[in-house]
DNA sequence: CTGAAAGCGCTAACAA
DNA sequence: TTGTTAGCGCTTTCAG
């Protein structure tokens, strides 16, 4: 069953060649019919299974296809792993999963051991630390396949796929607002993300459109994406002690807000009556929080999804891929009581 | 970067032969120091890196190593799989993960795809509806690496992790027994499963020890593992629609748990008011439902860690490995306010 | 101390 | 229609 035949072991049984053995299993049509009949119920038999470690050698393609993302253990990144895996396992890809835990050097070395590993593609969501982009830009130059998910770098001429990250902000941005919120507050990823700086952006532009004032001193950002926990309580902390503090923070990363959560627990802070509460999580169980959580949610399934068929077409494209192409998905706005203003 | 060089290539660059800087490149003590130092040197300046899948032709050896659960998105299993992977990548393996929504034939097709993948073990914890696991006696008998961790095929002669289930289950029932409650029921997955028979034991011995009558109509197994979400529902309509109907439910698996708190709030039932809650999860935000969760939570990551320790030991024995040990490890109760009895 | 050659499993160009 | 052979990158006898 493991020590499993090889073509060389069909050909010695069958008295025929290797060579033989291989076109009737190829199905290569100049081939006898009786051979091949005789062949093909002989591998049947004996469970004869090809050796993808040789293919691959020979082939040079490793059948695999990297992935780089902060960390797995993350709602939305384990959700768009699954995407990932359910296309590349029926496209017969296996997945090699690295974690960058929001370093850069750690991404690089991830990319490094990924090449070294010869997948044949990479699909790539930049760490929080990351402004350098061009070891991308060099292996792209070099005709490598590589696919940006949801941390993109935008200056890169490759495939994406990303959410519409301004109007998920936009629109929870000014469900805060209609709810009667005047000073809100945004807590999110560093703004070296480009999803960081879209999300921001469509919290202001709501801010604007109600004409409400941006007061910088509601702006915090977590350099570190929320791997330090620490980081994100005195960004709390500060928020709260200021002269006038938020009634509101709507939060830019699904780890930020889970962390937020727990931190205001441990404040004693009540949410919605302290402080109201709404982010971008891709948490399954955020219905059942207290208070039932207000989220933006992204079609992660789906993005890990298309992603992975965005970068096995380029990797089996016959021609240079020239023309790329960046999706765009919507995301959802899921109104629960964390954002509710309460009438005293 | 990715076209990487051979060891052909430096030959060729160097004048001397394959063989030469193979043994230069592995250390080899029959080499001139000069030649060596001269190979090492260029094999550094031009980032040599030996071609693994070449390797693994001639080795024989795929250095990845299969993984089968039932789903990555569980929290218990996901933080396992952070544990295996965190082993794998620092021995050099690459892990493959397989799911097999607890189906006894995508097991198998699992372990099959794995195999023809030439993987050189397994990390296997069985699906819900597993009764048959001739497959992997087969496979044992010829000496291939399996380790089994959490749900164990108990009459297999292998390594083997597994959480003190017992313990972890006697403990919560005493906790809800000595908050007063004298009705408790016991919702847990497959009975095929060794781990929920063990739980069950736990269960069943706390209620003795206080003198407790066990009803067997407080028993609700849910065969699907809560991969059926009415299957959960059933269970628990059917519990809540007895004449004496329970007043505290124990549940015995993570996904059961985690699907009971979305049922409840559902059907407006409160907790613990109407009924209390206790079970096995090793959610991370358990703390902030409402309301906040009394859990049983099981050391994943290290359980993950531990297994892939002994599976590689396995791998890398010189010698056919013949005594197989049973690591267990122990569960931690956190208290929450979900089963806290309240005196009206 | 170093080189030539075989072989891991498979495919494909070339011969027959 | 089938067989022979070379080669993918690497290690490892066996000669020299």
């Amino acid at each position: 069953m493991f020590e499993s035949y090889t073509i060389k072991d069909i050909a010695k049984a069958l008295g025929v060649s290797t060579s033989t053995v291989s076109r009737a299993l190829n199905g290569s049509y100049e081939i006898g019919a009786e051979t091949k009949k005789l062949i093909l119920e002989y591998a049947e038999k004996v469970n004869y299974r090809p050796n993808p470690i040789a293919l691959s050698l020979k082939e040079q393609k490793s059948h695999s296809i990297g992935v780089v993302v902060c960390e797995v253990a993350n709602d939305y990144f384990s959700q768009a792993i699954n995407g990932i895996e359910s296309i590349a396992y029926n496209r017969g890809y296996h997945v090699i999963i690295t974690q960058t835990h929001e370093s850069f050097d750690r991404e690089s070395a991830n990319v490094q051991h990924l090449l070294s590993r010869h997948v044949d593609g990479l699909l790539v969501s930049l760490s929080a630390e990351t402004t350098d982009t061009s070891q991308y830009k060099y292996l792209l130059d070099k005709g490598f396949p590589i696919v940006f998910f949801d941390r993109i770098a935008a200056d890169l001429n490759t495939h994406k796929v990303i959410a519409n990250n301004f109007k998920g902000s936009f629109d929870a941005t000014e469900l805060l607002i209609k709810q009667g919120f005047k000073n809100i507050a945004h807590l999110t990823n560093s703004n070296n993300l480009l999803i960081s700086r879209e999300r921001f952006d469509g919290f202001k532009t709501a801010l604007d459109k109600y004409g409400i004032g941006f007061k910088s001193g509601y702006l915090k950002h977590c350099n570190h994406g929320g791997m330090i926990q620490d980081e994100v309580e005195f960004a709390i902390k500060e928020l709260l002690a200021m002269d006038e503090s938020p009634d509101a923070i709507f939060i830019g990363s699904d780890r930020l807000t889970i962390s937020s959560m727990h931190i205001l627990k441990k404040l004693n802070i009540n949410i919605p009556e302290d402080i109201a509460l709404a982010g971008f999580t891709n948490s399954d169980v955020a219905e059942l929080f207290s208070p039932a959580l207000t989220v933006v949610r992204q079609p992660a399934f789906q993005i890990g999804q298309m992603a992975t068929e965005m970068l096995i077409k380029t990797i089996e494209s016959k021609w240079p891929v020239e023309k790329f192409i960046t999706e765009q998905v919507e995301t959802e706005l899921i109104i629960r009581s964390s954002s509710q203003k309460l009438h005293q």
